[in-house]
DNA sequence: ATCATATATTCCTATATCGGAATGTGTCAA
DNA sequence: TTGACACATTCCGATATAGGAATATATGAT
């Protein structure tokens, strides 16, 4: 039967590859140098086929890059593929810039601006 | 029968609530203006119950605000729940400052940098 | 060729998630 | 109170996803 409405595809963009919390500690684990798969495994003390699965969506949305280097595998992020994500970010910036009174406010309880209870 | 290993709850945090397009949609749409339920729908061509619940989901990771009004309930985002995955993306900004060589080089043709073949 | 090491893939299962349809709740007006 | 409108929730079915275990592939050493 044909599927009705397909689920849109998830792990095929960068918004969602980074949505998985040990995806983004791979990724800031990859940022300052290449690592192998074993290192990253003892480092962040995860299974071998569970680093392999999160390196490969990393790798297929281009997130991370890699180069065989003898038997290992390294792996470095790409920095490039993560701008899309702060370049949306950062359409937001103007709204919490010079906002420190608010800052001050949030710091002494007031959890809400006046008006919005939900 | 107790769950294994329970999956990490997803639709609980930030990046993950991001991670879907409509949703982001949604936040741009409500970034400079509040907002009834029925504009959103009307303006994205959403279904009334979808938007209802993306933006349940949206609030309860405080990245959007309610306030009644009358039988229209106003929602607008909530710019300070967004400054994390900023702040997270901006880790990296090191790595594509001055790359304008970089950006010219990819203009050029040349996908990957040499050795990263994969 | 064989073995050991390093990494990748596959299979399985439990759960999460989305959309659609139907239904529920709240608010205003007459 | 009844009805209309605005929004929220629930139920359903299809699919996506993560982890675990087992297995497959690749490379280097002997």
């Amino acid at each position: 039967m044909i599927p009705l409405v397909p689920r849109a595809a998830t792990t095929s963009d960068a918004f969602n590859a980074v949505a998985e919390p040990r995806r983004r500690q791979i990724l800031n684990y990859l940022a300052d140098t290449e690592r192998s798969v074993g290192d990253i495994v003892s480092r962040l003390g995860l299974e071998q086929p569970s680093v392999s699965k999160h390196l490969r969506v990393l790798r297929d949305v281009g997130l991370v890059r890699a180069k065989r280097h003898g038997r290992h595998v390294m792996y470095r992020t790409n920095p490039d593929a993560i701008r899309p994500l702060h370049e949306w970010t950062k359409t937001f910036e103007r709204f919490w810039v010079h906002q420190l009174t608010r800052i001050k406010e949030r710091a002494e309880g007031k959890g809400r601006e006046p008006g919005y209870d939900r």
